[in-house]
DNA sequence: TGGCTTTAGTAATCCGGATTAGCAGGCGGA
DNA sequence: TCCGCCTGCTAATCCGGATTACTAAAGCCA
């Protein structure tokens, strides 16, 4: 029975009562019985007996320090991980991971210490704490090329989810294939007539809009018209399409799909028969709506999986490719269909 | 710039490459200026000097050795973290944690590593590690009442994010005030006529549940009708609810209440014309309504700030009231209106 | 009975950093 | 010139457990 809150028990603590030395009672625990450390089975139990009279634990921290594994699988990431701002995007990258830990035996340690700088969170600051955990996983729209720079340099194992542009060296990643996507939902909308189409969204800084530009370009063709939406409204973008007499826009961000169909139907402009609307992923902002958007979705949560078990193959020295691009998943929806001339 | 990726980098490496001792390194890292310690700037600088050209950074496992603080805050949670099956019932609560410790300037740690034993984890298993934290915050609807008592019994700090009742001393934990606001909703209803009102849901087990038939008898009478909902389906429920003339169902699951409706509006039953549905908190199940339903929201946001600062109190050893409950937010809505007789 | 092996267990050391006790050298005062 | 004091820094120790090296005692054999 517990007593003496005072002081933590430790392996001296059993020792003593079991009359044995403190490297008896570590030998026990590891279960060791090369020929190095013979335990009689008469010893073993006194130990055990003890142990389980006190209800002992090891401290793990203890224990790392002498054993290079602690178990504990870092992730950072760059926004709040449970944010009220991004909906739930982030929601089942984690949940993937979680699954895949759970499985692992490994727990999860979030960096929510880490200060923000200039809007987002930094992984190097003054007391860094990266080393508690074996690696890390890295989520965000954008990371900071001198940060995973520092990372490779310092050799530290991580995986980014999300493709990462080289930082100097290549970087480990999970992504999803949104060029191959974008391209292949382009592909379709050309084969259903569309001749004027429109790219609608950022288009550059993180990857994950450049990779969607790529795959746009691709089949639309260099020149075809990118919308930009930063600071606009959505009926301005609305006019923008219609101006140009866009018959479909492939909208990088779903929430501005849905605004867009919504002003939209404001309008009187039908959707699709006036304007095709492609979805080119998921919300990162909370936006919901029950239309049937034709595009993709991420495959987040299989990131989150495919992302925990190549740390766990980069820690455990396994070979395996380090950077992997999942394919999205199509879906049909409602929302793309012939132009109307066609 | 870092080198050798072989080993770490350490204050004996510092110590070297400053030609001080390892101490002093330590001395300067920590700041340390007393008469025990004195370190002219000259030194310091070189030291520092040293530190920033290397990109060394301290252990913080190490650290932890002697300090006693390491800044991590435990979360457990009785299912997954990120569950598909409980909705978004957790991410609340997670939200308002985070954001306290990411105030606090702690990380979170989530053990997932805990193995599920009888379809839910267990804190005390073999290779606990819960002492990797400095506390450690408790999640979930039901939690045993024997792990309580040995996390009391181990003097190990933790918060119950919901009301726990004694587990053989009084549990610490921020809850939510079920009781006072299922009570003042049925209240309303009497008052508004209704004189046939039924508890529907679980109401035993876990102390939410009985928390709101208490708060319910309270105002009805300790002989109201209790109407089971487990292993039933929704159109059971209403026809057992329709065969008593039930005017009023205070539903302690808002799924449950959703699944009601549907069965209700299925069978041309009119809500709330025919039968009031009060809905008794949040959905912990998937189930999304548009309905705006007449009840209260549990305050899970402002229980996990709470919890975070009761828990940050007792590690502190600051003196506060260790049991909380928070008021539910009453929600006017649109499903309770005077019985048709009234 | 001496020498060699096996058995059972322990002392010593390490991990990386924090802390305490204490030491060498320079200086001031009597 | 001797003593005490301050300065600047380090050796030693500790945290809790893992590991290695080694020893004392018993067993085996000739």
């Amino acid at each position: 029975m517990p007593d003496k809150a005072t002081t933590r028990l430790t392996q001296r603590d059993i020792a003593r009562l079991a009359k044995v030395s403190q490297t008896t009672v570590s030998l026990v625990l590891n279960n060791r019985s090369d020929a190095t450390a013979r335990i009689p089975a008469e010893t073993r139990d006194r130990v055990l007996k003890v142990i389980r009279e006190t209800g002992y634990q090891a401290d793990p921290l203890a224990r790392r320090m002498t054993k290079q594994r602690n178990q504990i699988l870092g992730v950072f990431t760059y926004e709040s991980v449970f944010p009220s701002a991004s909906g739930d995007f982030y929601h089942p990258f984690l949940a993937g991971i979680e699954d895949r830990a759970e499985r692992l035996g490994w727990d999860l340690l979030l960096f929510t210490s880490a200060p923000v700088t200039d809007g987002h969170r930094r992984i190097f600051h003054e007391n860094n704490r990266l080393r508690i955990a074996d690696g890390c996983l890295l989520l965000g729209r954008e990371i900071p090329s001198d940060e995973l720079a520092r990372l490779i340099a310092e050799d530290y194992p991580f995986v980014s989810v999300g493709r990462r542009d080289d930082a100097g060296a290549p970087v480990p990643y999970v992504g999803a294939d949104y060029s191959t996507a974008t391209r292949t939902v382009a592909e379709r909308a050309a084969s259903l007539g569309h001749r004027r189409i429109a790219f609608v969204g950022l288009g550059v800084g993180a990857e994950s809009s450049a990779d969607r530009l790529r795959g746009f370009r691709e089949a639309a063709g260099p020149r075809a018209p990118h919308v930009p939406t930063l600071d606009r409204s959505p009926g301005d973008v609305l006019d923008d399409l219609l101006d140009r007499r866009i018959t479909a826009a492939f909208v990088e961000e779903r929430a501005d799909a849905i605004a867009l169909y919504a002003a939209a139907a404001e309008r009187g402009v039908d959707v699709p028969g006036d304007l095709s609307v492609v979805a080119l992923g998921d919300s990162t902002r909370p936006a919901a709506s029950d239309l049937d958007f034709t595009g993709f979705h991420v495959p987040r949560r299989a990131m989150g999986v495919r992302a925990v078990e190549l740390l766990e193959a980069v820690l455990s020295g396994t070979s395996a490719e380090q950077q992997l691009l999942l394919p999205c998943e199509l879906t049909d929806g409602i929302t793309l269909t012939p132009p109307k001339g066609a």
